[in-house]
DNA sequence: GAAAAATTCAAACGCTTGTTTTAAACTATT
DNA sequence: AATAGTTTAAAACAAGCGTTTGAATTTTTC
């Protein structure tokens, strides 16, 4: 009945069950959502039987948490090595946009693997909109440290922007980031939008950059009159 | 077996089920998204029999696409004559920042009932992101329109403003209202998010337009250059 | 007032969901 | 080889969904 601690040693070729479930669960909740993804579906593509998600994580929700788990400090500390890159690759007085662009990129493909790399950021965008984890490890390891992160580095990037702002900007930018995410989804998922102009990333991440800059820079002008 | 057409005569008290039904579908649409409501809240919440919405609309796709039809015309003629009045208010040479906040909060509250004004808001903003309506029906009432009035508006108000710019101008914006309707549907919704500063609606408001009016003027700045 | 049509309602249908059960199969230890 | 522990798998379960049915009721029509 208890599930044995010490079967993380994948030996190689065929992975474990656990490790099957875990990686045809994220497939499969990145792709169709929480609710989209189906416990049988899920355990199909593991080709393994749909208990299996019981046994080993005692339910879906559970298996949901797991998924978020495996990336979740890889994500938050790639993030935050990225903003620090920046940061000191400048002394400190980094480029605004050049720390906007930075931040951005790794938004929208926000895994050191390339593989799952805009994968995870469909979820992501999905649970800011329809929540699904514990409230606490969302705010508490995504939400926050991006928060914090930022805002040390707008603070330093932009010493005349008032503090009380940085949340409305970091605000603005998540909303276009999220919004371009969704976009991206639902152009994939097809449909027929054909009558609607076709959105390029990179041309959109530029737009992104160069808006925001400005948006920030009209508040820092205000401090500086 | 087939509906009469002349129950459009709601005699001043008690609405007949097929109103009570629109009604209580725009509700619980508005509130939990198509999936999260179900047919028998909504029957029991108008009141009749669950079977009445397959009798009146043939289904629930159907009442939810009704439900939209009853306002996409009003939202659209609202929407469009909110940006007109502006315009002629200034003679064309209209204030960018009023157009804006003009634009932002017909979009936030997107209804001439201020009953409704924010339940249909948030309808919107799940469409946006989760498709439920037939693509044309969407994309043609709601988005073209749109971008329709906001591209003329916008070209009026910053004639330097470059014409392909003007659909990322759109986008940066509608996806900050997105985001902020969102958010606002999340903590009303309830669950613990004590630790996360609280949005002002009003506050936000103010900020996106500042911030969106200097993610324009950058554009316009390059051309007049 | 009777016949016809429109509407309401409870019940059931067929399907999918997440989860539990139960027993068989495998694996390692003694 | 026997045994105990772990893992798999098919089947069943209970609950929810949208929808259909068919009979009862109300309303309209003649």
């Amino acid at each position: 009945m208890e599930v044995s601690e010490e079967n993380e040693s994948g030996n190689g070729s065929g992975k474990k069950v656990r490790e099957r479930l875990l990686d045809a669960g994220e497939e499969l909740f990145c792709e169709h959502g929480f609710e989209g993804a189906s416990v049988r579906d899920i355990a199909s593509a593991a080709e393994c039987n749909a208990a299996s998600v019981n046994y080993y994580f005692g339910g879906k929700q559970q298996l949901y948490e797991e998924v978020w788990r495996r990336h979740l400090i890889p994500m938050r500390d790639f993030r935050i090595e990225s903003i620090n890159k920046v940061m000191s690759r400048t002394n400190g007085g980094a480029d605004l946009e050049v720390l906007l662009r930075s931040f951005a990129d790794t938004f929208v493909s926000s895994m050191v693997d390339p593989d799952r790399a805009s994968r995870l950021s469909k979820l992501m965008a999905r649970e800011y909109i329809n929540r699904h984890l514990p409230a606490s490890m969302f705010v508490d390891e995504v939400i926050m440290p991006t928060l914090t992160a930022m805002r040390s580095a707008l603070v330093k990037t932009c010493p005349d922007l008032d503090e009380s702002k940085i949340l409305l900007v970091v605000f603005s930018i998540i909303g276009q980031l999220v919004h371009l995410v969704h976009i991206k989804t639902m152009f994939e998922q097809g449909g027929d939008y054909l009558d609607l102009p076709v959105f390029d990333s990179k041309e959109v991440i530029n737009h992104i950059v160069k808006f925001s800059a400005a948006g920030i820079r009209a508040y820092v002008e205000d401090k500086t009159k």
